[in-house]
DNA sequence: CACCCCAATGAGACCGGACTCACTCCAGTT
DNA sequence: AACTGGAGTGAGTCCGGTCTCATTGGGGTG
């Protein structure tokens, strides 16, 4: 029964041999190209079958020059709204045979240089990939150069004209924060985990992905057109890790202006943000307001149900792998931003603020402002 | 400015023109095997990085055989434990110079064969995988066979000398069930998503995947050791998608003798057990105790706060490909089942039965048992 | 000074498919 | 009957590396 270790799988050659016909002739009834006899197709067949013949990917990518395989870069797979955007754009890619590689750069551009680095290598088809930092894009303007075309998922890079797929992040963050506004809120914290120069916000300062500059931007937006003035100490950056997500709310909430509203740039900065407000007996939403990015499953579970910014992340993921298809078979038009639309779902994390309280009506139960 | 649209990369035979010596010698010097004499060395890599020479990834794997690319093969990346496990996976990997390919299953035994087919075809050097059905296995063998090395995440089979990387789950679920007997509870529900030949458990029934088999075993043995018949009835199965898991739910609670205690058999059977729960205006733990498989970020904080069976998700990862990297290194030791311990997470979720109340102590705020 | 050894080098085989080219038949034209 | 055309076929090249093998030449040894 134990048969000799590694019976290295056939080759054409083999098949063509066990046929009695030639490697030519074999590789033509196999691939299906080319005249072949009807009797000749039979027998190699069969031969392929008998002899549990499988093409070698690799022997075939190195001539055909497509290897059937999407490179795909982003932050970091655990992050749900990740895991979620890289299950539709491999549910899309694989019924169009192409298979995924996956490679996470934890936001660090030498990672993501090495990572695109490795697919080219590898000659993937193309690439969907989350930039970690708009200015260094070397790597990335290199890779569209080598031919591979390559679609931005939740970012785009200013002056790179890239197809990409996000969501109207500022428009999101613009409503949100008017509705707190609205609320009686002056301080509306906002805790991210972009890395940026320092971990405090300064007016002008540009930041690495526009995902979280839209994010940003819509807040600053909403102030600018209620006509009031934000401390930028409200807003708080290079906020990553639980520890630095920690000190960052610490920091918020030690202000002698301490704001009264808390954003979450997305669900994992959220979830510890929670943790500390729990851990100072603080309630949401009647002594601080909350709201975060990505609805996740347990959104409405927790307490309170928390009002979120959704992002169809799912939908995104299938987008990106669309747009990458598009590409892949020789579409040329200019490329093109696709804009998908978030939506702000209402629970009850979000009250009016606690100066104000008799003057806004009750906010708590989902009720919708105006 | 605008150069020839895919100025193709340049190859050995380029660098070796450049350079003025035979492709062997640039081999060489690229390579940095055989002898070379330091101005060839020099010339030749100098050429490379003018040319910006990279070695085509599918060419070298074409001759060595190998191609520092392994295969994930688990049932969706969206589910949180298996993103974390293949984080975990992936940055071991990657840290030895190897790559991921993902392929998702859906549990599905057709999308899992493809999926090894794939990878086999693609020769990647090993894989992990998350087998659907310990009864459909000739492509995992196949895969052995062929000479991939294998590693299975989660599960093993039993008759099949595999790696594995697995979690006590059976003494897991076995001390839960216990605790919660002794808190007074005699039906205690299981909900999970294992496809099965029925949505009930029938005694003897075999599932598809040891996961499961050793959490409802456990349950069980706990059951056995107590002297208490269950109740098949309140283990079910087929609750996969949203909608299946509300109906295994509302059938367990419309039970004349509904459980007093429901188990999940993970994080998102769970979310979904929990909002039904809500909308029934069941209290926890007050009405109904309730604990699920999987510690996520978001368990401390809904309410109540979730007591849970905590797997080293990420860790589970990281064992996995640091038992693949063994076996890439040759080792031929016996196959070996790694079984890390998984941690009871006692919070607020769990008190005595209501019949009981009166003989139990109270468990509310995360007091052990006994 | 003849001899040996080995560093240094180039030519070319090879991995496993895809594909080109040249050649053979034979049916269909004219 | 000579001629065209295309189906059917095999030999062989190519992709871009790795690696074997044979050859060269200079230094060390007896």
């Amino acid at each position: 029964m134990n048969e000799s270790p590694a019976p290295r799988p056939a080759t054409v050659a083999d098949v063509a041999r066990a046929a009695n016909v030639s490697k030519a002739q074999a590789a033509r009834a196999l691939g299906g190209y080319g005249a072949v006899s009807e009797p000749v197709r039979r027998r190699v067949l069969d031969a392929a079958e008998e002899l549990n013949y499988r093409p070698n990917a690799l022997a075939r990518s190195m001539n055909t020059g497509r290897s059937q395989t999407i490179g795909v870069v982003i932050a970091e797979v655990e992050n749900p709204f990740f895991g979620l955007a890289i299950r539709g754009a491999s549910d899309v890619l694989r019924r169009h045979g192409y298979d995924v590689v996956l490679a996470n750069t934890d936001e660090r551009t030498d990672a993501e240089e090495d990572a695109i680095r490795v697919m080219l290598d590898k000659r993937v088809d193309g690439i969907i990939a989350s930039p970690a930092d708009a200015d260094a894009t070397a790597h990335l303007s290199a890779a569209m150069a080598a031919g591979s075309p390559m679609v931005f998922l939740d970012r785009h890079v200013p002056g790179m004209e890239v197809d990409s797929v996000e969501v109207d992040l500022r428009r999101l963050a613009g409503q949100a924060t008017a509705e707190l506004l609205e609320l009686g809120h002056r301080g509306i914290g906002f805790i991210s985990a972009v890395q940026a120069p320092s971990d405090v916000y300064e007016p002008g300062m540009t930041l690495p992905n526009s995902s979280v500059a839209d994010r940003l931007g819509g807040i600053l937006d909403a102030y600018a057109r209620a006509g009031i003035e934000p401390d930028p100490r409200w807003m708080r950056l290079n906020a990553k890790a639980p520890e630095t997500i920690r000190a960052a709310t610490q920091a918020l909430l030690d202000l002698d202006d301490a704001p009264t509203a808390i954003i979450a740039s997305d669900s994992m900065v959220g979830l510890e943000v929670l943790k500390v407000l729990r851990e100072r007996s603080l309630r949401v939403p009647e002594d601080v307001s909350f709201l975060m990015f990505d609805d996740m499953a347990w959104s409405p579970l927790v307490d309170p149900p928390i009002t979120v910014l959704s992002q169809p992340a799912y939908d995104m993921g299938v987008a990106a792998a669309t747009a990458l298809l598009e590409r892949l078979r020789g579409s040329s038009t200019p490329p093109c931003r696709r804009v998908l639309e978030g939506e702000m779902i209402r629970r009850a994390s979000v009250a009016p603020a606690r100066a104000a309280v008799d003057e806004a009506p009750s906010m708590v139960g989902g009720t919708a402002v105006r």
